[in-house]
DNA sequence: AGACAAAAGCAAAGAATTTGCTTTTGCGTA
DNA sequence: TACGCAAAAGCAAATTCTTTGCTTTTGTCT
């Protein structure tokens, strides 16, 4: 019932360690023999060989475990490819991220990862968001490095990446790839200078969506 | 642990619609009263002056219930402003949609929607993107009476809604009332003609965005 | 009015969750 | 290396939630 801590590694490398470990693994090995809707965290505690208590004790209650869970697979990401241009750097990244997020697999996770508390500095959506932007990031680090106008990152989140996950977490209709294709295209087609321009445009605020 | 009616209204005015009318309002007291997180299925039951069974085998667990009363309170919708334009209209409905999602009970409404096994025809979530289409819709229709070109319902829900609701689910940095109107700005903007071009753009894919 | 079926009530059985206390264990210090 | 501290895990009892079979109520249709 209080706040607990989201993610523990408080003293890794020890027991701690290997319980986080064997629950996360038993999470995994249960949700595909059984499904989600079967998973409850005393099945997931015998499984991994730990007391129930001790996943209530850490992890606060069965949805805050998967939305651990969860983190992990987002986190699990490799570099985006490099296919000579920041827009079909974008296309390959943004079409492989659809394809992800759209699978059985990643709408779980998604739903998971809302699911949670989410209480803590650092909710667990703000860090899948975090993971998704930092890929962003490489890709267009790898722009600018070539000399290339790029977009701002926000404007690839607004642009691209809320499209996909709206579609994905509402939507009847999913996302395509041709629609995809086109929100990229607009994306880079819309901000050639640095800082979007939707960003400040005809406001009077102060900063960039700082609220 | 079947799937169950999501929705129920078998038999309208009767002792069911009473019961739900009674636990809906029960959910929305005992809320305000003690906290979402302390919510429970026999203490709204109590409330309801209902036993818990009755809400188990109508509603199947709590997170169903939830994503039910919250369902309600995107329904409850009134018409967007009329201001003249599209542009006006699409501005102050934005900026209303934006303030509401945003709001301390717009967000745990977002994720109880989104929380529910949302299994049957038309998931929780389809619905209240419907609700949403068919207020832009409403405003679309309005620009076409008077003989606007407008853009297409899509066209807003990835330009405008997706970016807004994605900040509100994932982003540490929500969106600002600037943001909300460059958006409806760009989608305006970018979209003078019927289909949205984003949709069909480069594909040779056959119909927008039905995969 | 009477029959039917859907939904609610009731209560007991079965699970899950919480909690106080004990034991283990990793880490820092002497 | 041994000692002590504190964090985390184990254990088990108490509590609370969930499921389920059966009975009763109640709206609807003949």
């Amino acid at each position: 019932m209080v706040a607990m801590n989201p993610r523990p590694a408080p003293r890794p490398g020890g027991r701690s360690a290997r319980v986080q470990a064997a629950v996360h693994r038993a999470t995994h090995e249960l949700t595909e023999q059984i499904g989600r809707a079967q998973l409850t965290v005393p099945l997931i505690a015998a499984h991994a060989g730990v007391t129930p208590s001790t996943i209530y004790r850490r992890w606060g209650d069965l949805a805050e475990l998967l939305a651990d869970v969860a983190l992990d697979w987002f986190r699990a990401d490799t570099e985006p490819a490099d296919t000579g241009s920041v827009e079909g750097d974008l296309q390959a990244w943004a079409e492989q991220f659809f394809e992800e997020m759209g699978s059985e697999v990643g709408q779980a996770m998604l739903r998971d990862v809302l699911a949670g508390r989410s209480q803590g500095e650092m909710p667990v959506p703000c860090q899948c968001a975090a993971y998704t932007a930092s890929q962003i990031e490489i890709v267009l680090a790898r722009g600018t490095a070539r000399g290339e106008a790029v977009p701002a990152v926000d404007a690839i989140m607004d642009g691209v990446v809320a499209p996909i996950i709206y579609r994905t977490l509402f939507g009847p209709t999913r996302a395509s790839h041709a629609l995809v294709r086109g929100l990229v295209r607009d994306c880079m087609a819309g901000a050639s200078h640095q800082p979007s321009d939707s960003d400040l445009a005809l406001a009077g605020a102060a900063g960039p969506m700082l609220d």
